[in-house]
DNA sequence: ATCATATACTTAGCGTAGCTAACTAACTAT
DNA sequence: ATAGTTAGTTAGCTACGCTAAGTATATGAT
């Protein structure tokens, strides 16, 4: 088979560039990246426990118990004891953390759809394709979206809190 | 025209769940990616100001001067005083800094090299078409493909990084 | 030549985010 | 009861992002 490595390399960029330019419409939320993505998994999925938080956003325990530490602060999500484990709690998004959620994944998203508004039909054709072809490598079924979204990798950068980020150019 | 937020919600996903599985292949390096990112501007551009860089990696002028003490620490870049203005200082990568970058990137284009093997024709031409039409999106020129690269967006483990955000004057 | 301003970078300090190790509390099993 | 396991937290370290302020050098006007 011949070597697919140039295309490898150009799908590589094209993903990157892409998020990065998607990015730059989250920063109104005032809600870190990491936050958000493991706000959107109890958002999609439903309350959870710290430990399965975790597991989901696949960092350690005691990150995840600082991430909700913010949150909780924030009034996106509240704790709740199990009712016969005293050791649980589940995590539930507010009505708050739901919204900001779901506004800054519309705000996020909106960008791209106006991107690809432009399109000729075989051009959305072309792309349907490619997100299939992608979504089978990566092994999804045409996951929750969001869900496992926001994470930093483009990380991204950190975050500072509060006040307004600058916009580049 | 008709709404293409089901489409843009996709590609959206995709692109996440396609950089997080590549990003699994970076641990091994040791470094980080914030540090990978600007590391990856000097190996394939030259020699650059911390200016340049940050400007480049649309840090402040503070964090990139510490992301080159790191690399210049771990042995990855040299700093190099300008003839003419001795305020200015040349970034440049050291051998070594080029020989993990380039294994680096290798090492992680390859899994999706081998991914892309599988497909047939048919669905590389989609692939191909679909890439061209985000490079375009995305304002991009078939650039050097990693120079931009690593940026964390989705953090994985490791770390996460970082975000657009614009210096100050 | 001097002085004010601008530029390039560094230092200092703050918040967030990741980790491991070690701890408490509570459940389970013997 | 006692030992072991599990859920979560606390403590401490590194790294990354920022702004504000400082130092050194360059430049332009007087």
């Amino acid at each position: 088979m011949d070597d697919r490595t140039p295309l490898a390399d150009r799908v590589h960029s094209a993903a990157i560039h892409l998020l990065r330019r998607l990015r730059k419409q989250d920063d109104t939320s005032g809600v870190t990246p990491s936050r958000l993505s493991a706000l959107s998994v109890v958002v999609f999925g439903g309350p959870k426990t710290i430990g399965q938080l975790a597991s989901a956003e696949q960092v350690s325990a005691p990150t995840m118990t600082r991430l909700v530490v913010g949150m909780q602060r924030d009034g996106l999500v509240k704790r709740e004891r199990d009712a016969t484990d005293a050791r649980v709690i589940w995590i539930r998004a507010t009505p708050k953390g739901d919204r900001i959620l779901r506004e800054g994944r519309r705000r996020r998203v909106a960008q791209l759809a106006r991107d690809l508004a432009e399109l000729s039909p075989a051009e959305v054709e072309h792309l349907t394709h490619a997100t299939e072809i992608i979504e089978r490598i990566t092994g999804r079924a045409r996951s929750n979206s969001l869900g496992a979204t926001l994470r930093p990798e483009d990380a991204a950068r950190g975050a500072s809190r509060g006040r307004a980020r600058r916009r580049t150019r």
